[in-house]
DNA sequence: TTCAATTTGCTAGTTGTCCAACAAGTAACT
DNA sequence: AGTTACTTGTTGGACAACTAGCAAATTGAA
């Protein structure tokens, strides 16, 4: 069914012991919340499934608030880090754009951990708890890099001159992270074809 | 704290009494959702905030999870109602489009209730639980809608040929969804003039 | 042995559900 | 109309299932 982590080799330093622990009791919380939703991320599931004691969460993280901070941190680093791509760079700033989308869609569709930030972004907007701030944050960065392309394409002439890349970047922003929602509510959505018909008609309706 | 619903009153025919019970606890929960999250919708909570005792919306709804359906249901209509707007009909398919995004924006911002309904869609996708579903075919058929309007325009000739209506539509559509969310993670947002460069935005970009 | 990592027994708190008693409304009968 | 039998709406105690957190015990590494 799911990679069960063996920890059997637990034979190394103390060091690599307790990161390997930390490594999967993480991993098993996001394929938990992805497989089976907030709710059943428990300590005792979470345990269980990484080859560990329901207890070890605790000790490591302080609480359970303090693990989930510390899971949404670590898939916030991981968005950036599939979003940091060269091509981005390269590229002139229609296509950065273009090639941000593109990635970004890619890393919901393929990417299994993914899911979990937007399972724990959509648990953060229902139950009203402090970790909104932290999607928030992260959110507002991610329209930032868009803008910032979206102008550039505008002094290089490739991206319309009457848009307003401020509102634009919004409405892209608001896009993925809508898609990114849809996906959750319908697992069986086909992301391929939606990624390229998003994206030449993103094209048409940038395009200088 | 809170206001207390007097059903002091209830000198009524035993209809009336039952209506104006059901309708006070779903109302006391889409409050208490709205004001606290969906953790704090206890039936304790709920009932304390309806004035009657916890044990009534079991009786009446079957279980929480009947409760929770009924209250979507009844969400759902309501903003079908409101997306029910005369200026839809009447406009060309390109300002038919454009309001009717404005007035989902306008739903969002101003209608309390709404954000109980996208804080329980967000609910259902971070709980992986059955009503997704529910909520999967009531956002189908908003872009059902959008892109019946968008190929009207591409008919009249006021939307660009170009476009692909489905496509567009699903942009459309998820850029709603994901604007509704991003207004829950941060309730602060001011949504005016975000609706107003979205609404000229998407004008520039799709008008023919 | 000594210290860190991990486990396990325990506690306190919360929540949905069930159900028997109670109260309010309705209908029947005189 | 007024009294009585019946129905329906509402309450609150009891219960069982869970869960996070804690602390002492146990295991493993150095």
């Amino acid at each position: 069914m799911t990679s069960p982590v063996s920890p059997l080799t637990n034979r190394r330093t103390q060091a690599t012991r307790r990161d390997r622990s930390e490594q999967g009791l993480l991993a098993a919380a996001a394929d938990l919340i992805v497989e089976r939703g907030l709710a059943s991320a428990t300590f005792e599931n979470i345990g269980v499934r990484a080859g560990y004691s329901r207890g070890l969460a605790t000790q490591k993280f302080g609480s359970k608030q303090g693990m989930i901070e510390h899971l949404i941190l670590r898939l916030q680093t991981r968005l950036q880090h599939l979003l940091d791509d060269r091509h981005i760079e390269a590229a002139s700033g229609l296509e950065a754009t273009l090639a941000f989308i593109d990635i970004y869609l890619r890393s919901l569709a393929e990417d299994r951990k993914m899911r979990a930030y937007f399972i724990l972004l959509a648990g953060a907007v229902a139950e009203a708890s402090g970790q909104r701030a932290l999607f928030a944050a992260a959110h507002a960065d991610v329209e930032r890099r868009i803008e910032a392309m979206l102008q550039r394409g505008q002094v290089e002439g490739n991206v319309r001159g009457g848009i307003n890349p401020d509102a634009a970047a919004l409405m892209i922003g608001s896009m993925l992270f809508g898609l990114s929602m849809q996906i959750l509510l319908d697992p069986d959505l086909d992301l391929d074809p939606i990624r390229e018909t998003s994206l030449s008609t993103l094209r048409l309706s940038f395009q200088a």
